[in-house]
RNA sequence: GGGCGGGUAGCUCAGUUGGGAGAGCAUCGGCCUUACAAGCCGAGGGUCACAGGUUCAAGCCCUGUUCCGCCUACCA
């Protein structure tokens, strides 16, 4: 076979496209829902419909990829679930901003109008992100996406919203939630994102009525006072006891309001005075239910002042009101002090504006009770997350959690479906459309219009995605998932949510094990953001190096628990890596054309049987490692095998074989050994690297079908293990790295044949030497290699020493003396540090005493071997000064 | 305020029950040796942040200090 059947380096972009229709073709991401095989599921952590793949979302599914196309080569039934979300903020605020570049607005569409509008933005652009995940190699079930606002999922999501509210654990009421005035909706906690800022702290004095003295308040937001009704001090402070029961004006406006008492102020902010507005602060709201204060709103849905505030301020945005408020106080004399003051402000997470505090209607779920379900399962293990540390965080937030505000104003989403009735108020959640009052009889019933939160549906994903409310076969076979993998990001937002969910509805966690894996950053550990303009877009990583260089560079470097700095030369590094496996196929390729069948253990040769060994061992390692989540540590071992053990020692050792020099017999049998380890080696790397070493696979003899069907190495039968080929051939490449040495420290040229000599007086050893002293000429480039005994030594000769023997490589002709002096003596110095670290050890008694046994033993075994070493090396020194003399 | 993670070679980072400090990249020297110059052969380079402690033995365990990230929180 000759080399122009594979090009001279891989080319990723034509391979990874047949490939991946292929694969598609061929159903072979499919799941069995009715096998009885063993099972492996994951469900994908659904991105947003109109999201494009970025970072977090290709390293994310690269590791899923990894564990569903390794489960599947050791022949388990795999299911990766795909799907998407609606994101119902961000999408809603995609097609309004469509809208608006048409001059036309989502009220002026009407409601449904508008969710058509949504339905077909994507339809045109939905698909965007899916053929993007392809891209990366996906091996997702496509033929089973879901939508979350499906009619599966949405049928899933109404009989939760219902189950929940009849059981009591969702509730409606009037409560202070966030609110973002350009989205026009109610958030929950955790979509609040808080920022540090420089800020200022207003000092207002708050007179007694006909009076000029007056109480000191302090406050970062002047626009609320219109909206005080107390002002509250700490029952213990004493500079107020006289106080409480009294009235106090409130400035610019013609209301005075009560001075209460409440432990929540803090004596020693401020003046100790807490200017108290239950409808715009949380803890103002907790205030004023203890005090029976009234809630006044002076802060509008849209960010606006009410007429509440006052008529000089309506319609004034908060903060144009803010200043006018400020300087309203400052004429009247009102505004003692401006202090600089940082505080965090919470902003919208989709769009940025500032939150506001407000008091509306809302629906909230209880999540204590499903709370204390979900950190029992964790506790016990039932789920276990790794690594561990994030369990911390995850009973952290679970134990201190809140109830969730689930209500959005939003159009786009699952709307609630709840009902009241006009003529007596009566509220119904129904999971069939009510067409009376069941109180009243009535038929004028109006259906609530929030829809619920995005998260709220993907808190089902794990089940509501296999079909469920119907117990489906896929149900049965494949919940609860075996692994979760995610980003820390969304621990809250989504994990510990579908664990309440999961629990919840179906009486079992929704997956065994969740694997938490770091954020992607740019190489100087920021995060990627559009603004910082230190975004790697994926896709032109890919167009550039191929996906497999891509997805083995964030298998290398997704260490545990630790963020991953990406850049671009990274990547290209990882590229070198899949040109070198392209290329030592290649060359393999030259020699076998057919299938050699299997090699017969009883002819094989001293490299063969190590290549063997080694094979085995890194199936173990990989094994080991994807079994425990360490794809790092996979992904080394294989990048240390091919190159380091297959390319630079396998496939040179073997060289002179191929090429015919030790007959026909022994080729054939190295062949079979070649082959049978590129086989193993190329299905131990598909996980990583699936389309490279589905085109090698193609073109080796010998394959049949897609290397997705192909058995993982072993299979049932014990691995291939030979120790004792393994410390011969480590001797017998010691030999050759220690000429290699003298070579390279000597600047002897790589062309000139050396003459050289192994000192041994060790039988075996010699035996050995003699029987592999062609594989060392070849790889040490020697013309000769002769077997001497102690006290032979060739005249002028460099030394090097391994393994107890003396490896002398001769310098006749060739150097100067004083640079084997200098070798020399470096290595002396080296070799009696290390003596001294170990002698130190011996010297102690308390180390004889008490370390075990086989520690002290290895240290007495290192002491002699360094004692002999430093004899023999110091026997030369001498022989290359007296030769230097002469 | 609370919590978590980190500080190991010039850079990026591994280092899994405590027992001879590692890799990749970069650097330096030598090679177009017929699969690969996206390559080959060799070399140099570290007070494992700092200070204590436990131990025969600490990068690893404990305490404190410091610097850097991140998460979280209702001091207006």
């Amino acid at each position: 076979m000759s080399s122009d059947l594979i090009d001279k380096s891989y080319e990723p972009h034509e391979v990874e496209k047949k490939w991946y229709a292929y694969w598609e073709e061929q159903k072979l991401f499919s799941a069995d829902e009715t096998s009885k095989n063993n099972h492996f599921s994951i469900v994908i952590p659904p991105p947003n419909v109109t999201g494009v793949l970025h970072m977090g979302h290709a390293l994310n599914n690269t590791m899923q990829d990894i564990l569903c196309r390794y489960r599947r080569l050791k022949g388990d039934n795999v299911l990766w679930m795909p799907g998407t979300d609606h994101a119902g903020i961000a999408t809603q605020n995609v097609v309004e901003r469509k809208l608006a570049s048409q001059g036309m607005d989502r009220q002026q569409l009407g409601r449904e109008k508008f969710i058509e509008a949504v339905w077909e933005w994507r339809a045109e652009s939905g698909s965007a992100i899916i053929n993007q995940l392809k891209r990366l190699g996906a091996s997702c079930d496509w033929d089973r996406e879901r939508f979350t606002m499906d009619e599966g999922l949405s049928l899933a999501v109404r009989k939760v919203f219902v189950q929940l509210y009849k059981e009591g654990l969702i509730y409606r009421g009037d409560y202070i939630i966030n609110w973002c005035p350009r989205c026009r909706t109610a958030l929950s906690d955790l979509e609040v994102d808080h920022e540090e800022q420089e800020g200022l702290l207003y000092h207002i004095q708050y007179p007694f009525p006909g009076s000029t003295k007056g109480l000191i308040v302090a406050t970062t937001r002047p626009e609320t006072m219109l909206g005080d009704t107390a002002v509250a001090v700490n029952p213990d402070d004493e500079r107020y006891f006289n106080l409480p029961g009294q009235e106090i004006v409130l400035p610019l406006t013609q209301r005075t309001i009560p001075i209460i008492q409440d432990r929540y102020v803090e004596m020693s902010f401020g003046t100790g005075a807490l200017k108290v507005t239950p409808a715009h602060d949380p803890n103002d709201f907790e205030i004023g239910m203890r005090h029976q204060l009234e809630s006044i709103k002076v802060i509008g849905d849209d960010g606006k002042m009410t007429i509440e505030a006052g008529s000089q301020f309506e319609g004034l945005d908060r903060f144009v009101c803010r200043e006018a408020v400020v300087a309203m106080l400052k004429e009247q004399g009102l505004l003692v002090r401006i202090e600089k003051h940082d505080h965090s402000v919470g902003q919208c997470y989709r769009c940025k504006t500032v939150v506001e505090p407000n008091l509306s209607k809302q629906w909230f779920v209880k999540t204590k009770p499903l709370a204390k379900k979900a950190i029992e399962a964790v506790e016990d293990g039932r789920t276990r997350i790794i690594p561990e540390s994030w369990a911390k965080t995850y009973f952290d937030w679970m134990y201190n959690i809140k109830d969730w505000c689930i209500s959005r104003q939003i159009w786009w989403g699952h709307q609630i479906p709840a009902w009241t009735c006009q003529k007596c108020n009566q509220l119904m959640v129904e999971m069939d459309d009510p067409a009376v009052c069941d109180s009243c009889g009535s038929k004028e019933l109006v259906r609530e219009t929030d829809v619920l939160d995005t998260w709220f549906s993907s808190a089902l994903w794990p089940f509501s995605t296999m079909g469920w409310p119907d117990q489906t076969p896929l149900l049965k076979t494949f919940y609860p998932t075996s692994v979760l993998i995610t980003g820390f990001d969304i621990l809250f937002f989504w994990v510990a949510r579908m664990m309440m969910m999961g629990i919840h509805f179906m009486d079992e966690v929704p997956f065994k094990d969740v694997y938490v894996h770091a954020l992607v950053r740019d190489e100087h550990g920021k995060k990627m953001s559009k603004s910082k303009g230190n975004v790697i877009d994926p896709l032109e990583v890919i167009d550039k190096y191929g996906t497999d260089a891509f997805r083995f560079t964030l298998a290398a470097f997704a260490a545990m628990g630790r963020d991953i700095k990406l850049s671009e030369s990274r990547v290209e590094g990882y590229r070198h890596f899949i040109n070198k496996l392209w290329n030592a196929v290649r060359f393999s390729l030259m020699h076998i054309t057919e299938n050699p069948g299997a090699f017969n253990e009883k002819r094989i040769s001293l490299a063969d049987k190590w290549i063997l060994s080694k094979v085995g061992q890194l199936t173990i390692s990989v094994t080991e490692s994807l079994d425990n989540y360490r794809f790092n540590d996979a992904a080394a071992s294989l990048y240390r095998f091919v190159w380091h053990e297959f390319c630079d020692w396998y496939l040179e050792a073997i060289k002179p074989v191929l090429y015919g020099k030790k007959g026909e017999e022994e080729k054939a049998a190295t062949i079979a050994v070649l082959w049978s380890v590129l086989k193993d080696t190329i299905v131990l790397l598909h996980p990583f690297i699936p389309f490279v070493t589905e085109e090698i696979w193609d073109k080796m003899p010998g394959t049949h079908g897609s290397i997705m069907k192909a058995e993982f190495p072993g299979g049932d039968k014990p691995l291939f293990q030979d120790p004792e080929a393994v410390s011969t051939m480590e001797m017998i490449t010691g030999i050759i790295t220690g000429i290699r040495n003298i070579r390279g420290e000597m600047n002897i040229s790589p062309s000139k044949l050396l003459t050289a000599s192994v000192q041994t007086d060790d039988g075996k050893k010699q035996e050995q030497i003699r029987t592999h002293q062609e594989m060392i000429c070849s790889l040490a480039k020697l013309e000769v290699l002769n077997l001497s005994r102690t006290g032979d030594r060739p005249k002028s000769a460099a030394t090097s020493l391994v393994e107890g023997m003396v490896v002398f490589v001769s310098l006749e002709g060739v150097i100067d003396f004083s640079k084997e002096e200098e070798r020399l003596v470096k290595e002396t110095g080296k070799i009696e540090q290390e003596l001294s670290t170990v002698q130190k050890k011996l010297g102690n008694k308390g180390f004889m005493d008490k370390a075990p046994e086989d520690v002290v033993q290895k240290v007495q075994d290192q002491n002699n071997q360094l004692q002999e070493k430093l004899q023999k090396i110091k026997i030369n020194l001498e022989k290359i000064q007296e030769l230097q003399r002469s």
